[in-house]
DNA sequence: ATATTTGTGGAATGTTTATTCCATTTCGTG
DNA sequence: CACGAAATGGAATAAACATTCCACAAATAT
């Protein structure tokens, strides 16, 4: 009766209201939480779109706790039940599904002089869109068959790229250590970048990728590759380069950039599939 | 009767399961559709989220119908009843964000008979628009700020990231090199992290990069030149990282993967903008 | 060791929500 | 204009659901 206006049947003042304020709050209060709140927590919180969109039974089945405890865990963080604490993970949703171009124009237009930090990302956000968007939509399958065809049977794969392309070696050198494919990565370690390719032979294979300026090095090593007879597959950006005319196949990779800064994502991602693609070949093969 | 088994009690086979096909099903079928139907239709299609998140009631008072009235639209289009319709809407939001595997699923018994390397080169390139445009969704203006306090006074930013993460320091290394930001990249030749680490103080800052399962390396780095006095930076993929807790400000991206191997795209994306929007700012403060 | 508090699982409950049903209206057709 | 069929609104019903409750277990304090 006499009670204030403020404490009406609706939940309290200082309940998290958006997923980044709740995120912060379990983080807070992570330490004094029971044992299955936690557990509720570390599901919630790497699985947000399922207590979004699920139930309580069904999120409670998959987080392997109880219905009840999603509603303790609800109330620990102030709400007044579980509904309550899906409406956030559910308005997370919604702010979300603006769309990329909207996002985009009220950036824009928010301030059109000097670049925020906001905008670069999404400046190379979009530039990496483009690159892989283009990618996809240039792929040519027989090059990519003659690229495996190539690489298939090669003893070791010498991973050349220096400089930009590093990244994109180093990675493939990474996941194809992890895939049983034999690699040596020049890595240009002490200068002694054309004695790591020196036994390069015609038993195997060479993945080159250079994009414009050509980093003299790397053209070096591909041609010192080359003459003894190892099989090279280039990644590189025209026509022109350097690489094209030496490779047995080659992949023409037309990466967007921002602000004269070139995206790399074309390129990582061409390297993730040849090297997937290429475990998967010879596994069949093995097998 | 004769009746064969694909007609049980739930839904028919040609009912759309994805939001396109459902869109063109209405398209199809508008003219033939009574009044109060195309109402819902239309509003349906404008609304998407709306259809997504609500209730049979609050959607129906705000289409102007019956409750009713939407359960005979969504039997019109062949579901069994509301909840029907409204799980397609939801899949929609799900896999505008995360929930690729469905989608992975469907692409590969969709052209189960097309060359697989063309497959994986999808997958992939899937994967990492998927990653992207979760990064600037979910990107959080305020971290990017406090990384880049945290970085822009930094007389040298060391760079700590292997096995797979090295490839994103290794392109730091490279642009902030260009870009005339002094960097020590941490990439452990020799065996000498540590060593490398060693001078890393109160006046410099660290970017730690690091993924699941972390390595200990990595975290082990990190922590000493935290204890150090240096201000750290950290691009993860969890909360729960080692790396979030010794952070000043860190970034959480999700990778989505294909056949386990994890998108390097949004991790890279990230990079690149933020070594940029540093520049960006030393240049403004220099200037 | 014992009492007291705190946490937990699972069934019971009451509310919300989708669905069905039927009376009434609207529309098309002879 | 009259008849039948299709569509519609709204109330009745059934299903799904979140929440509460209670007995029991675990942890903590006495």
């Amino acid at each position: 009766m006499g009670r204030s206006k403020a404490m009406d049947s609706t939940e309290q003042n200082d309940v998290p209201r958006d997923f980044a304020a709740l995120r912060e709050r379990v983080l807070e209060r992570w330490e004094e939480l029971p044992r299955r709140l936690t557990q509720v927590a570390e599901y919630a919180l790497n699985n947000p779109d399922e207590i979004a969109f699920g139930t309580a039974a069904s999120i409670a089945a998959k987080a392997h706790v109880q219905p009840s405890t999603l509603v303790r865990f609800s109330q620990a963080l102030g709400y007044q039940g579980f509904s309550g604490l899906q409406e956030v993970f559910r308005s997370r949703l919604r702010d979300q599904v603006l769309g990329y171009d909207e996002r985009m124009a009220q950036l824009r237009e928010h301030d059109a002089g000097s670049p925020r930090p906001s905008m670069i990302l999404e400046g190379f956000a979009e530039a990496s869109l483009r690159s892989i968007s283009a990618l996809t939509s240039r792929h040519d399958p027989a090059v990519f068959e003659k690229a495996l065809d190539a690489l298939e049977n090669a003893e070791t794969i010498y991973l050349i790229g220096l400089r930009r392309s590093f990244p994109v070696t180093s990675y493939m050198a990474y996941a194809m250590g992890k895939l049983g494919i034999r690699t040596i990565l020049i890595d240009a370690v002490a200068g002694l970048a054309a004695e790591q390719a020196n036994f390069a032979s015609d038993r195997d294979a060479a993945l080159a990728i250079s994009f414009t300026p050509y980093a003299s090095e790397t053209v070096a090593l591909t041609t010192q590759v080359r003459e003894a007879g190892t099989k090279v597959v280039a990644i590189t950006d025209s026509i022109f380069s350097p690489l094209a005319s030496q490779a047995e196949a080659w992949f023409e990779v037309a990466e967007a950039d921002f602000e004269g800064f070139r995206s790399m994502s074309a390129s990582m991602t061409l390297a993730m599939a040849l090297t997937v693609a290429l475990a998967d070949r010879r596994k069949a093969k093995g097998g």
